[in-house]
RNA sequence: GGCCCGGUAGCUCAGUUGGUAGAGCAGAGGACUGAAAAUCCUUGUGUCGGUGGUUCAAUUCCGCCCCAGGCCA
C-alpha cells in the first residue's frame, strides 16, 4: 500500500515551509491542496511557493487555470488522485498541503454524485434573486426539495442558489443526491497532519507581518495588471479571494490605505477561524503546535515513528502494492 | 490664557425629555457535498473620563478638574 501525508493547518500557520523540508528529506512532492494557489498570476497575496521554492521540489495543483475560470472541489479530488499516482509511479511520496478544508474532506469523505456547476443556470438564478430576492428563491426551493430549504437559512444565497441549479439541471433535488454511504477507500494510506496556534494572537500578529510584506511586494500592482489583461470582476471566486477582494477595493477608491490594511487582516484572519473550525471536530490527524519553534524536529520525530517505517517499507518493497 | 466641541464596548459612534445603555466593525463559537481564501448562523456588562453637588435616583442636570481636537489671543 502506497502512503501519502496530507498537512493542514490555517494560513501563516508555516505548512509550505514543513512541506518542503520533509519533500526535501523524504523523497516528497508536493500536492497543493488551495483553492486560490491554483489561480496564475495570483502569487503575491496568495503566498504562492516562490520559483526558488518550487525549483527545490516539485509542486503540483497550482497555476492550473486562469483567474477569470473558476474550479472545484470534485476536480480537486480528481486531480489529486491522478496527480498522487503520477508521484507514486515514480517511487516518491506525496505530500498534500493546504488549508482549503473542503478539499480535504472531499477527498477523504468523498462526494456523492452531484451535476458540475452549470454557469447559465447560475446567471439565470442570480437575476432572479436581483429581482426578487433570496427569501423568494428559498421558498422556490422549499417546494422543490423540503429537506435543503428546512437546513438552509433564507440568507445563503450561494447554498440556495447551487440546490436550485441542481435542481432545474436534473429535475431532482439536491438532497436525493446525498446518502450514507462509507469513506471511500483511497488508493494509499494517507498520514494527516495539522499544525494549529497554541495561542491565535500570536497567529493573528504573524498574518499582520505577511499581509503587510505583501503589500511591500506589490500585492496592488499585482492586481492592476491582473485587470489589464483579463477580463474580471469582483464576483469572481479569484477576486474574492483574501487580500485580492480588498485591493480590489482599494483599487476602486472604495477603501483607502487604512481600510486596505485593516479590512484584508480581519479577512485573513476570518480565513483562520473558519479553516480551525474544520480542523476541530477531525479525528484522525495529528496536531502539532504552529508556534513550537520545534515543530519542524516535532514532525520528523512522529514521522520516524509512526510513518517512516512504512515508509521503507515501502521502499524495499516492490513497486506492485 | 479665553471661547467652542468632544471624552459611552477593542475601534467608530448612537442614545438615555434623570430610573445604570445599543448599532456597525473587530473579536469569539458554529455550520459547510462541483464558487469554499466562498457563503451563512449565533454571540454585546461597559468604573457611560475623574470628582463634588442637586435628587428617592446622575452616564444624563450643575460646578470644578483631567485628557483630545478646533478657533481666538
Amino acid at each position: 500500500m502506497h502512503q501519502a501525508l496530507a498537512i493542514l493547518g490555517p494560513t501563516a500557520s508555516g505548512k509550505s515551509s514543513l512541506a518542503l523540508t520533509l519533500a526535501q528529506h523524504h523523497n516528497g512532492e508536493i500536492v497543493s491542496m488551495d483553492s486560490a494557489l491554483v489561480y496564475r498570476g495570483m502569487d503575491i497575496g496568495t503566498a504562492k511557493p516562490t520559483r526558488a521554492e518550487q525549483a527545490l521540489v516539485p509542486h503540483h495543483l497550482i497555476d492550473l487555470i486562469e483567474p477569470a475560470a473558476s474550479y472545484s472541489a470534485a476536480r480537486f479530488v480528481r486531480d489529486c488522485l491522478g496527480t498522487c499516482a503520477d508521484i507514486h509511479a515514480r517511487g516518491k511520496l506525496p505530500i498534500i498541503t493546504g488549508g482549503t478544508m473542503l478539499y480535504y474532506k472531499a477527498l477523504v469523505d468523498g462526494l456523492d454524485d452531484l451535476p458540475e456547476s452549470d454557469l447559465a443556470i447560475r446567471a439565470t438564478i442570480e437575476a432572479q434573486a436581483a429581482a426578487q430576492g433570496w427569501p423568494h428563491l428559498h421558498a422556490e426551493l422549499a417546494k422543490v426539495d423540503a429537506p435543503t430549504a428546512a437546513r438552509l437559512p433564507t440568507t445563503d444565497a450561494q447554498r440556495i442558489s447551487r440546490a436550485l441549479e441542481v435542481f432545474r439541471m436534473t429535475g431532482k433535488p439536491l438532497s436525493a443526491f446525498f446518502s450514507e454511504r462509507p469513506r471511500p477507500e483511497l488508493p494509499f494510506r494517507l498520514h494527516a497532519l495539522s499544525l494549529e496556534p497554541s495561542d491565535r494572537s500570536v497567529l493573528h500578529a504573524r498574518i499582520a507581518q505577511r499581509f503587510d510584506v505583501m503589500l511591500a511586494a506589490g500585492l496592488l500592482d499585482e492586481l492592476r495588471a491582473l485587470r489589464q489583461t483579463h477580463a474580471l470582476t469582483p464576483e469572481l471566486p479569484a477576486m474574492r479571494c483574501v487580500g485580492y477582494r480588498q485591493a480590489w477595493q482599494y483599487l476602486e477608491g472604495e477603501i483607502d490605505r487604512d481600510g486596505l490594511r485593516e479590512t484584508g487582516l480581519a479577512a485573513t484572519r476570518q480565513l483562520a477561524k473558519r479553516q480551525l473550525t474544520w480542523l476541530k471536530p477531525m479525528q484522525e490527524i495529528e496536531r502539532f503546535d504552529c508556534l513550537d519553534p520545534q515543530v519542524n524536529r516535532l514532525v520528523e520525530h512522529w514521522l520516524s515513528e509512526r510513518v517512516l517505517q512504512a515508509l521503507d517499507n515501502r521502499t524495499f518493497s516492490s513497486e506492485n502494492s
